[in-house]
DNA sequence: TTGATACGGTATCGACTCGAAACCATTATT
DNA sequence: AATAATGGTTTCGAGTCGATACCGTATCAA
Protein backbone atom coordinates (compact mmCIF):
# COMPACT_ATOMS: atom_id res chain seq x y z
CA UNK A 1 0.00 0.00 0.00
CA UNK A 2 1.26 3.29 -1.43
CA UNK A 3 0.96 6.17 1.07
CA UNK A 4 1.88 8.79 -2.09
CA UNK A 5 -1.54 9.86 -2.31
CA UNK A 6 -1.99 10.85 1.18
CA UNK A 7 1.46 13.29 0.93
CA UNK A 8 0.19 14.80 -2.48
CA UNK A 9 -2.87 15.71 -0.73
CA UNK A 10 -0.99 16.85 2.26
CA UNK A 11 1.20 19.03 -0.30
CA UNK A 12 -1.80 20.47 -2.02
CA UNK A 13 -3.42 21.52 1.04
CA UNK A 14 -0.27 23.02 2.05
CA UNK A 15 0.44 24.70 -0.63
CA UNK A 16 -3.37 26.21 -0.97
CA UNK A 17 -3.02 26.90 2.18
CA UNK A 18 0.06 29.09 1.99
CA UNK A 19 -1.21 30.47 -1.15
CA UNK A 20 -4.27 31.67 0.69
CA UNK A 21 -1.84 33.61 3.13
CA UNK A 22 -0.42 35.07 0.02
CA UNK A 23 -3.52 36.15 -1.19
CA UNK A 24 -4.03 37.74 2.25
CA UNK A 25 -1.06 39.34 2.04
CA UNK A 26 -2.10 41.07 -1.45
CA UNK A 27 -4.85 42.31 -0.34
CA UNK A 28 -4.12 43.57 2.90
CA UNK A 29 -3.79 47.24 2.08
CA UNK A 30 -7.14 47.08 0.21
CA UNK A 31 -8.56 45.76 3.28
CA UNK A 32 -10.05 42.13 0.64
CA UNK A 33 -9.90 38.90 2.32
CA UNK A 34 -8.65 35.89 0.43
CA UNK A 35 -11.55 34.83 -1.27
CA UNK A 36 -12.28 38.78 -2.55
CA UNK A 37 -8.38 38.97 -4.53
CA UNK A 38 -9.10 34.74 -5.47
CA UNK A 39 -12.53 36.56 -7.08
CA UNK A 40 -10.65 39.08 -8.85
CA UNK A 41 -8.47 36.73 -10.20
CA UNK A 42 -10.96 34.47 -11.76
CA UNK A 43 -12.92 37.83 -13.03
CA UNK A 44 -9.59 38.31 -14.62
CA UNK A 45 -9.46 34.84 -16.84
CA UNK A 46 -13.00 34.41 -16.93
CA UNK A 47 -14.75 34.56 -20.36
CA UNK A 48 -17.83 36.39 -21.70
CA UNK A 49 -20.14 33.13 -20.61
CA UNK A 50 -18.16 32.66 -17.16
CA UNK A 51 -18.37 36.36 -15.70
CA UNK A 52 -22.01 35.99 -13.61
CA UNK A 53 -22.13 35.31 -10.00
CA UNK A 54 -23.51 32.15 -10.60
CA UNK A 55 -20.41 31.00 -12.02
CA UNK A 56 -18.11 33.00 -9.82
CA UNK A 57 -19.63 30.98 -6.91
CA UNK A 58 -19.38 27.67 -8.25
CA UNK A 59 -15.87 28.03 -8.88
CA UNK A 60 -14.66 29.61 -5.67
CA UNK A 61 -17.19 26.85 -4.24
CA UNK A 62 -19.72 29.51 -2.39
CA UNK A 63 -23.71 29.62 -2.60
CA UNK A 64 -24.63 31.98 -4.28
CA UNK A 65 -26.05 34.16 -1.20
CA UNK A 66 -22.09 33.93 -0.04
CA UNK A 67 -21.05 35.35 -3.14
CA UNK A 68 -23.45 37.53 -3.40
CA UNK A 69 -22.22 39.30 -0.10
CA UNK A 70 -18.57 39.18 -1.38
CA UNK A 71 -19.27 41.10 -4.91
CA UNK A 72 -21.33 43.37 -3.21
CA UNK A 73 -17.75 44.64 -1.23
CA UNK A 74 -16.12 45.06 -4.10
CA UNK A 75 -18.28 46.84 -5.89
CA UNK A 76 -18.45 48.62 -2.77
CA UNK A 77 -14.65 49.18 -3.05
CA UNK A 78 -14.88 50.02 -7.13
CA UNK A 79 -12.95 46.86 -8.06
CA UNK A 80 -15.66 45.67 -10.04
CA UNK A 81 -18.42 46.67 -12.35
CA UNK A 82 -21.50 44.84 -12.37
CA UNK A 83 -24.47 45.58 -15.83
CA UNK A 84 -27.34 43.83 -16.64
CA UNK A 85 -27.52 41.21 -19.27
CA UNK A 86 -29.33 42.21 -22.15
CA UNK A 87 -30.97 39.01 -23.31
CA UNK A 88 -31.79 37.88 -19.75
CA UNK A 89 -32.50 40.63 -17.45
CA UNK A 90 -31.98 38.41 -14.06
CA UNK A 91 -28.28 37.80 -14.91
CA UNK A 92 -26.17 40.24 -13.73
CA UNK A 93 -22.67 40.47 -15.25
CA UNK A 94 -19.57 41.31 -13.96
CA UNK A 95 -16.19 43.04 -15.24
CA UNK A 96 -12.84 44.63 -13.48
CA UNK A 97 -13.04 48.14 -13.38
CA UNK A 98 -9.88 49.64 -14.21
CA UNK A 99 -8.75 50.04 -10.13
CA UNK A 100 -9.50 46.51 -10.29
CA UNK A 101 -7.15 45.88 -13.26
CA UNK A 102 -4.90 47.65 -11.39
CA UNK A 103 -4.83 46.13 -8.40
CA UNK A 104 -4.20 42.75 -10.00
CA UNK A 105 -1.36 43.83 -12.03
CA UNK A 106 0.39 45.92 -8.98
CA UNK A 107 -0.23 43.51 -6.20
CA UNK A 108 0.87 40.35 -8.46
CA UNK A 109 -0.59 38.25 -6.07
CA UNK A 110 0.09 35.40 -7.93
CA UNK A 111 4.00 36.53 -8.06
CA UNK A 112 5.26 34.20 -5.33
CA UNK A 113 4.16 31.05 -6.63
CA UNK A 114 6.07 31.97 -10.30
CA UNK A 115 9.13 32.43 -7.71
CA UNK A 116 8.44 29.22 -5.84
CA UNK A 117 8.36 27.44 -9.20
CA UNK A 118 11.28 28.80 -10.85
CA UNK A 119 13.66 25.64 -9.71
CA UNK A 120 11.36 23.22 -11.27
CA UNK A 121 11.56 22.11 -14.98
CA UNK A 122 8.86 22.87 -17.20
CA UNK A 123 8.65 19.39 -18.08
CA UNK A 124 8.19 18.39 -14.52
CA UNK A 125 5.99 20.86 -13.78
CA UNK A 126 3.49 19.75 -16.68
CA UNK A 127 4.05 16.84 -15.81
CA UNK A 128 2.46 17.88 -12.49
CA UNK A 129 -0.12 20.17 -14.10
CA UNK A 130 -1.23 16.49 -15.72
CA UNK A 131 -1.47 14.47 -12.66
CA UNK A 132 -3.53 17.04 -10.83
CA UNK A 133 -6.08 17.89 -13.58
CA UNK A 134 -6.58 14.01 -13.61
CA UNK A 135 -7.14 14.68 -10.40
CA UNK A 136 -9.20 17.19 -10.34
CA UNK A 137 -11.41 15.81 -13.72
CA UNK A 138 -12.20 12.53 -11.44
CA UNK A 139 -12.88 14.33 -8.20
CA UNK A 140 -15.73 16.62 -10.29
CA UNK A 141 -17.07 13.85 -11.94
CA UNK A 142 -17.49 12.36 -8.63
CA UNK A 143 -19.29 15.29 -7.19
CA UNK A 144 -21.07 15.91 -10.18
CA UNK A 145 -19.18 19.59 -10.19
CA UNK A 146 -19.02 21.66 -12.85
CA UNK A 147 -15.98 21.73 -14.73
CA UNK A 148 -14.23 24.90 -15.86
CA UNK A 149 -12.04 24.31 -18.61
CA UNK A 150 -11.13 25.95 -21.81
CA UNK A 151 -12.01 25.75 -24.77
CA UNK A 152 -8.94 23.22 -26.36
CA UNK A 153 -10.47 19.97 -24.97
CA UNK A 154 -14.01 21.02 -24.87
CA UNK A 155 -16.18 19.19 -26.84
CA UNK A 156 -18.17 22.11 -28.09
CA UNK A 157 -15.55 23.77 -29.83
CA UNK A 158 -15.30 24.53 -33.36
CA UNK A 159 -12.40 25.10 -35.51
CA UNK A 160 -13.93 27.28 -38.66
CA UNK A 161 -10.82 27.77 -40.49
CA UNK A 162 -6.96 28.85 -38.94
CA UNK A 163 -7.66 31.87 -36.48
CA UNK A 164 -11.92 31.63 -36.61
CA UNK A 165 -13.29 29.55 -33.48
CA UNK A 166 -16.93 29.24 -32.57
CA UNK A 167 -18.22 27.66 -29.36
CA UNK A 168 -20.88 24.97 -30.58
CA UNK A 169 -23.64 25.31 -27.38
CA UNK A 170 -23.50 28.85 -27.53
CA UNK A 171 -22.66 29.49 -31.31
CA UNK A 172 -20.62 31.98 -30.95
CA UNK A 173 -17.65 32.99 -32.79
CA UNK A 174 -14.73 33.19 -30.45
CA UNK A 175 -11.77 35.58 -30.85
CA UNK A 176 -8.40 33.56 -30.31
CA UNK A 177 -7.32 34.50 -27.06
CA UNK A 178 -11.28 34.47 -25.87
CA UNK A 179 -10.32 30.13 -26.09
CA UNK A 180 -7.64 30.34 -23.59
CA UNK A 181 -10.04 31.79 -20.87
CA UNK A 182 -11.66 29.54 -18.27
CA UNK A 183 -15.18 28.68 -19.19
CA UNK A 184 -18.14 27.32 -17.27
CA UNK A 185 -19.74 25.06 -20.18
CA UNK A 186 -16.84 23.46 -20.73
CA UNK A 187 -17.47 19.53 -21.37
CA UNK A 188 -14.25 16.83 -21.36
CA UNK A 189 -14.73 16.15 -24.94
CA UNK A 190 -14.06 12.01 -25.06
CA UNK A 191 -16.08 9.99 -23.06
CA UNK A 192 -12.06 8.48 -21.84
CA UNK A 193 -10.20 10.87 -19.77
CA UNK A 194 -7.56 11.33 -22.55
CA UNK A 195 -5.20 14.11 -21.33
CA UNK A 196 -2.00 13.35 -22.83
CA UNK A 197 -0.45 16.70 -23.37
CA UNK A 198 -3.13 19.00 -23.32
CA UNK A 199 -1.69 22.15 -21.82
CA UNK A 200 -1.91 25.05 -23.26
CA UNK A 201 0.24 26.60 -26.51
CA UNK B 1 7.18 32.15 -21.89
CA UNK B 2 5.80 29.30 -20.37
CA UNK B 3 1.92 29.46 -18.69
CA UNK B 4 2.30 26.15 -16.66
CA UNK B 5 3.34 27.33 -13.53
CA UNK B 6 0.13 29.78 -13.62
CA UNK B 7 -1.92 26.57 -14.31
CA UNK B 8 -0.69 24.50 -11.82
CA UNK B 9 -1.19 27.15 -9.28
CA UNK B 10 -5.07 27.60 -10.31
CA UNK B 11 -4.79 23.49 -10.12
CA UNK B 12 -3.92 23.91 -6.67
CA UNK B 13 -6.25 26.24 -5.57
CA UNK B 14 -8.89 24.90 -6.97
CA UNK B 15 -8.28 21.49 -5.77
CA UNK B 16 -7.33 22.85 -2.30
CA UNK B 17 -10.93 24.30 -2.48
CA UNK B 18 -12.69 21.46 -3.12
CA UNK B 19 -10.84 19.52 -0.20
CA UNK B 20 -12.02 22.34 1.54
CA UNK B 21 -15.33 21.70 0.67
CA UNK B 22 -15.11 18.25 1.25
CA UNK B 23 -13.67 19.10 4.77
CA UNK B 24 -16.50 21.06 5.29
CA UNK B 25 -18.80 18.32 3.89
CA UNK B 26 -17.01 15.69 6.52
CA UNK B 27 -17.25 18.26 9.84
CA UNK B 28 -21.11 19.09 8.97
CA UNK B 29 -22.38 16.54 10.92
CA UNK B 30 -20.58 17.29 14.24
CA UNK B 31 -21.02 20.93 13.34
CA UNK B 32 -17.32 21.30 12.87
CA UNK B 33 -15.72 24.28 10.09
CA UNK B 34 -12.91 23.25 7.86
CA UNK B 35 -10.16 24.46 9.38
CA UNK B 36 -11.33 22.57 12.57
CA UNK B 37 -10.97 19.00 10.80
CA UNK B 38 -7.84 20.34 9.48
CA UNK B 39 -6.66 20.89 12.43
CA UNK B 40 -7.76 17.16 13.90
CA UNK B 41 -6.51 15.63 10.82
CA UNK B 42 -3.12 17.26 11.57
CA UNK B 43 -2.78 16.53 15.37
CA UNK B 44 -3.53 13.09 13.99
CA UNK B 45 0.34 13.06 11.82
CA UNK B 46 2.22 15.56 14.69
CA UNK B 47 4.79 14.00 16.51
CA UNK B 48 5.96 14.64 19.83
CA UNK B 49 7.08 17.79 19.41
CA UNK B 50 4.64 19.23 17.27
CA UNK B 51 1.60 18.45 19.22
CA UNK B 52 1.08 22.39 20.80
CA UNK B 53 -1.09 25.17 19.83
CA UNK B 54 1.87 26.75 18.37
CA UNK B 55 3.33 24.53 16.17
CA UNK B 56 -0.19 23.87 14.79
CA UNK B 57 -1.12 27.61 13.97
CA UNK B 58 1.99 27.75 12.02
CA UNK B 59 1.04 25.00 10.09
CA UNK B 60 -2.36 25.90 9.45
CA UNK B 61 -0.88 29.48 8.60
CA UNK B 62 -2.67 31.30 11.64
CA UNK B 63 -2.25 33.27 14.21
CA UNK B 64 -1.86 31.83 17.88
CA UNK B 65 -5.16 33.88 18.77
CA UNK B 66 -7.11 32.17 16.39
CA UNK B 67 -5.95 28.93 17.14
CA UNK B 68 -6.59 29.67 20.77
CA UNK B 69 -10.27 29.88 19.78
CA UNK B 70 -10.13 26.86 17.45
CA UNK B 71 -8.70 24.89 20.19
CA UNK B 72 -11.33 25.95 22.24
CA UNK B 73 -13.84 24.92 20.51
CA UNK B 74 -13.11 21.62 19.42
CA UNK B 75 -11.84 21.11 23.51
CA UNK B 76 -15.79 22.03 23.90
CA UNK B 77 -16.71 19.13 21.56
CA UNK B 78 -14.73 16.34 23.36
CA UNK B 79 -12.86 16.01 20.08
CA UNK B 80 -9.48 16.81 21.66
CA UNK B 81 -7.34 17.11 25.32
CA UNK B 82 -5.16 19.94 26.61
CA UNK B 83 -2.64 18.58 28.74
CA UNK B 84 0.03 20.76 30.52
CA UNK B 85 4.03 20.01 29.45
CA UNK B 86 5.68 18.67 32.91
CA UNK B 87 8.78 20.52 31.78
CA UNK B 88 7.85 24.10 30.62
CA UNK B 89 3.96 24.89 31.88
CA UNK B 90 3.94 27.51 30.15
CA UNK B 91 3.27 24.83 26.63
CA UNK B 92 -0.05 23.02 26.56
CA UNK B 93 0.10 19.97 24.79
CA UNK B 94 -2.43 18.55 22.72
CA UNK B 95 -3.90 15.47 21.51
CA UNK B 96 -7.18 13.34 20.12
CA UNK B 97 -9.84 12.42 22.44
CA UNK B 98 -11.18 9.25 21.52
CA UNK B 99 -14.12 10.53 20.05
CA UNK B 100 -11.43 12.65 17.86
CA UNK B 101 -10.12 9.38 16.81
CA UNK B 102 -13.11 8.13 16.33
CA UNK B 103 -14.34 11.19 14.10
CA UNK B 104 -11.39 11.09 11.54
CA UNK B 105 -12.18 7.10 11.03
CA UNK B 106 -15.51 7.08 10.90
CA UNK B 107 -15.76 10.56 8.61
CA UNK B 108 -13.11 9.63 6.34
CA UNK B 109 -12.15 13.19 5.47
CA UNK B 110 -9.97 12.28 2.73
CA UNK B 111 -11.11 9.29 1.24
CA UNK B 112 -12.84 11.44 -1.64
CA UNK B 113 -9.28 12.23 -2.68
CA UNK B 114 -8.13 8.81 -2.09
CA UNK B 115 -11.23 8.60 -5.03
CA UNK B 116 -9.87 11.17 -7.07
CA UNK B 117 -6.24 9.78 -7.67
CA UNK B 118 -7.38 6.24 -8.12
CA UNK B 119 -6.48 6.24 -11.98
CA UNK B 120 -3.04 7.71 -11.89
CA UNK B 121 -0.33 5.55 -11.77
CA UNK B 122 2.06 6.08 -8.23
CA UNK B 123 4.80 6.79 -10.43
CA UNK B 124 3.22 10.23 -11.87
CA UNK B 125 1.81 10.80 -8.58
CA UNK B 126 5.28 10.47 -6.71
CA UNK B 127 6.38 12.78 -9.39
CA UNK B 128 3.76 15.26 -8.66
CA UNK B 129 4.64 15.15 -5.42
CA UNK B 130 8.09 15.43 -5.82
CA UNK B 131 7.37 18.98 -7.71
CA UNK B 132 4.78 20.39 -5.56
CA UNK B 133 7.09 19.28 -2.64
CA UNK B 134 10.01 21.01 -4.23
CA UNK B 135 7.99 24.45 -4.59
CA UNK B 136 6.69 24.28 -1.27
CA UNK B 137 10.60 24.48 -0.02
CA UNK B 138 11.41 26.82 -2.20
CA UNK B 139 8.90 28.96 -1.05
CA UNK B 140 8.82 28.49 2.76
CA UNK B 141 12.38 29.53 2.26
CA UNK B 142 11.40 32.46 0.56
CA UNK B 143 9.37 33.46 3.14
CA UNK B 144 11.16 31.91 6.29
CA UNK B 145 8.35 29.88 7.58
CA UNK B 146 8.31 27.12 9.32
CA UNK B 147 9.33 23.75 7.20
CA UNK B 148 7.63 20.78 8.94
CA UNK B 149 8.57 18.06 7.56
CA UNK B 150 9.34 14.07 8.23
CA UNK B 151 12.44 12.53 9.97
CA UNK B 152 13.81 11.36 6.83
CA UNK B 153 15.41 13.82 5.63
CA UNK B 154 15.71 15.86 8.18
CA UNK B 155 19.43 16.96 9.40
CA UNK B 156 18.98 16.20 13.20
CA UNK B 157 17.70 12.48 12.26
CA UNK B 158 20.52 9.98 13.62
CA UNK B 159 20.16 6.12 13.00
CA UNK B 160 21.93 4.41 16.29
CA UNK B 161 20.86 0.83 14.58
CA UNK B 162 18.92 -0.83 12.58
CA UNK B 163 16.06 -0.19 14.59
CA UNK B 164 16.36 2.75 16.85
CA UNK B 165 16.30 5.87 15.60
CA UNK B 166 17.60 9.56 17.81
CA UNK B 167 16.81 13.27 16.90
CA UNK B 168 19.80 14.97 17.08
CA UNK B 169 18.26 18.36 18.07
CA UNK B 170 15.86 17.49 21.05
CA UNK B 171 18.47 14.20 22.13
CA UNK B 172 15.23 11.65 21.90
CA UNK B 173 15.42 8.15 20.67
CA UNK B 174 12.14 7.22 18.73
CA UNK B 175 10.45 4.70 17.63
CA UNK B 176 10.35 3.93 13.74
CA UNK B 177 6.89 4.84 13.32
CA UNK B 178 7.26 7.97 14.96
CA UNK B 179 9.94 9.34 12.40
CA UNK B 180 6.94 9.31 10.04
CA UNK B 181 5.12 11.75 11.72
CA UNK B 182 4.93 15.58 10.96
CA UNK B 183 7.26 17.40 12.85
CA UNK B 184 8.44 21.29 13.18
CA UNK B 185 11.76 21.34 13.96
CA UNK B 186 12.70 19.63 10.16
CA UNK B 187 15.54 21.11 8.95
CA UNK B 188 16.53 20.62 5.03
CA UNK B 189 19.55 18.19 5.48
CA UNK B 190 21.91 19.70 2.60
CA UNK B 191 22.60 22.72 1.20
CA UNK B 192 21.29 21.96 -2.20
CA UNK B 193 17.46 20.97 -2.59
CA UNK B 194 18.57 17.81 -3.97
CA UNK B 195 15.11 15.95 -3.75
CA UNK B 196 15.18 12.61 -5.92
CA UNK B 197 12.50 9.79 -4.88
CA UNK B 198 12.45 10.81 -1.23
CA UNK B 199 8.99 9.92 -0.41
CA UNK B 200 9.02 7.73 2.52
CA UNK B 201 9.01 3.77 2.77
C1' DT C 1 -53.41 35.01 -21.82
C1' DT C 2 -52.80 33.53 -17.58
C1' DG C 3 -51.20 31.14 -14.03
C1' DA C 4 -47.59 27.99 -11.98
C1' DT C 5 -43.01 27.17 -11.68
C1' DA C 6 -38.13 27.66 -12.31
C1' DC C 7 -34.26 30.54 -12.04
C1' DG C 8 -30.64 34.39 -11.11
C1' DG C 9 -29.71 37.33 -7.66
C1' DT C 10 -30.33 39.90 -3.11
C1' DA C 11 -31.28 40.50 1.97
C1' DT C 12 -31.19 38.90 6.61
C1' DC C 13 -29.62 36.10 10.42
C1' DG C 14 -26.55 33.64 13.48
C1' DA C 15 -22.44 30.95 14.33
C1' DC C 16 -17.93 31.27 13.41
C1' DT C 17 -13.13 32.95 11.45
C1' DC C 18 -9.45 35.84 11.66
C1' DG C 19 -5.82 39.39 12.72
C1' DA C 20 -4.57 42.82 16.11
C1' DA C 21 -3.65 44.05 20.41
C1' DA C 22 -3.82 43.65 25.27
C1' DC C 23 -3.05 40.55 28.76
C1' DC C 24 -1.39 36.61 32.00
C1' DA C 25 1.83 33.03 33.66
C1' DT C 26 6.01 31.03 33.35
C1' DT C 27 10.74 30.84 31.96
C1' DA C 28 15.16 33.02 30.53
C1' DT C 29 18.47 36.70 30.98
C1' DT C 30 21.12 39.93 33.31
C1' DA D 1 15.74 40.56 41.97
C1' DA D 2 14.42 43.10 38.02
C1' DT D 3 13.66 42.78 33.15
C1' DA D 4 12.73 40.65 28.95
C1' DA D 5 11.09 36.96 26.20
C1' DT D 6 7.83 33.27 25.36
C1' DG D 7 3.51 30.21 25.06
C1' DG D 8 -1.32 30.86 25.48
C1' DT D 9 -5.67 33.23 26.35
C1' DT D 10 -8.98 36.98 25.95
C1' DT D 11 -11.35 40.59 23.72
C1' DC D 12 -12.75 43.28 19.83
C1' DG D 13 -14.53 44.32 15.28
C1' DA D 14 -14.95 43.39 10.44
C1' DG D 15 -16.02 39.89 7.61
C1' DT D 16 -17.19 34.78 5.91
C1' DC D 17 -20.42 31.47 5.20
C1' DG D 18 -24.61 28.44 4.85
C1' DA D 19 -29.59 28.62 5.39
C1' DT D 20 -33.63 30.64 4.45
C1' DA D 21 -36.77 33.84 2.80
C1' DC D 22 -37.54 36.87 -0.69
C1' DC D 23 -37.85 39.65 -5.38
C1' DG D 24 -38.07 40.19 -10.27
C1' DT D 25 -37.66 37.93 -14.70
C1' DA D 26 -38.19 34.05 -17.80
C1' DT D 27 -40.29 29.70 -19.20
C1' DC D 28 -43.75 26.38 -19.58
C1' DA D 29 -48.62 24.55 -19.66
C1' DA D 30 -52.97 24.98 -20.17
Amino acid sequence: MDKSPQVLLELVERLGNLMRAEFRRAGADEQLQPVHVHALVYLARANRYSNTPQAMAEYLGLTKGTMSQSLLLLDRRGLIERYQDDLDRRVVRLRLSSAGDQFLNEGQPQLAWQQATRNISPNRIRNAVSALRETLTTFQSDNEGQPFGTCHGCRHFERLSARAYRCGLMGDRLSGPETRRICWLYEEKGSGAETDDDDEE
